[in-house]
DNA sequence: CGATATTAATTGTAGGTGCAACTAAATGGC
DNA sequence: GCCATTTAGTTGCACCTACAATTAATATCG
């Protein structure tokens, strides 16, 4: 092996250089169009995971959404002084749960709109086929947390 | 429509959330094997570009990977400065083109295990038939750009 | 030819992100 | 019951990242 075909073989099968492209794509288009409303694509997900599968403690939302838990923290600071989250006693005195609020429903409402645009445009740029086994693949993730515990 | 339905219609259709999630799993997974080497998948991801399909520009690295070339810039910077890519004359006087060296491809070279690594741990966790659609996701966007020009 | 607009790259700045270290609380041996 | 270990959450820190503004060079058009 020599060091040329190094570069090809990674060049040709890498999956993170296009995960990651495709996440600054995505990210780019949801943050251009949620910045109006002075959100960012990171926040809304909080509140949809909440939302959807909520009360929820700190941690398991950062398990859901693989995230490091210290930036959930901080993501969770500005949506609690915004009253979009509030917190709920857990079942130890060093947790607690994370609940949606009826204005942080009503923003994530405000925000479906933009929130349609983008996956609108989304699903044309990317392809709409292309789409189900991202979905796949983000279920897979999920499924494996559920068989951790 | 109530709040209500916006945060399952959000949760349960959001191409971003899964992208996002994807990316933060497949980006920590490579960066994990690559710290010992003193490098990170961005600039992993900028050699492999640039050894792939240069000498290039670089406003065609930014656009081929979807970064902002402010970022790139930086990038680059730390990779010129390990001699791992170089300056050649453009076309231009204010541009030039980046062109990876031998050290920069031997580099490349030595990480080429841990990729295989993570690779492979990647393809099962996300499930390897869940990345044709992945990689033609990305064929998409490339596609894209050369009938941009 | 000269003023204006455009393009390439960098720099200023603010905020996002993760790792490691820390604090507080609960668990598990022994 | 007490001490070591684990767990939950936050904070310190360094770095990554993007948008906006800037600098320099080139192109365009009257």
């Amino acid at each position: 092996m020599v060091a040329r075909d190094a570069v090809r073989e990674i060049a040709q099968g890498c999956i993170a250089v296009r995960v990651r492209l495709l996440n600054r794509l995505v990210s780019g288009i949801c943050d251009a169009g949620l910045r109006e409303h002075g959100v960012n694509v990171a926040q809304v997900n909080i509140l949809v995971a909440v939302g959807h599968s909520g009360p929820l403690t700190p941690s398991e939302v950062a398990a859901t959404l693989v995230m490091d838990k210290s930036t959930l923290s901080r993501d969770v600071e500005a949506l609690l002084a915004n009253d979009w989250l509030r917190k709920i006693a857990g079942n130890d005195k060093r947790s607690h749960k994370l609940e949606l609020t009826a204005a942080g429903r009503e923003k994530v409402a405000s925000i479906l709109p933009v929130w349609r645009e983008a996956q609108t445009e989304l699903r044309k740029r990317l392809g709409a086929k292309n789409l189900t086994g991202l979905f796949a693949a983000a279920e897979r993730i999920w499924a494996e947390q559920s068989a951790d515990e």
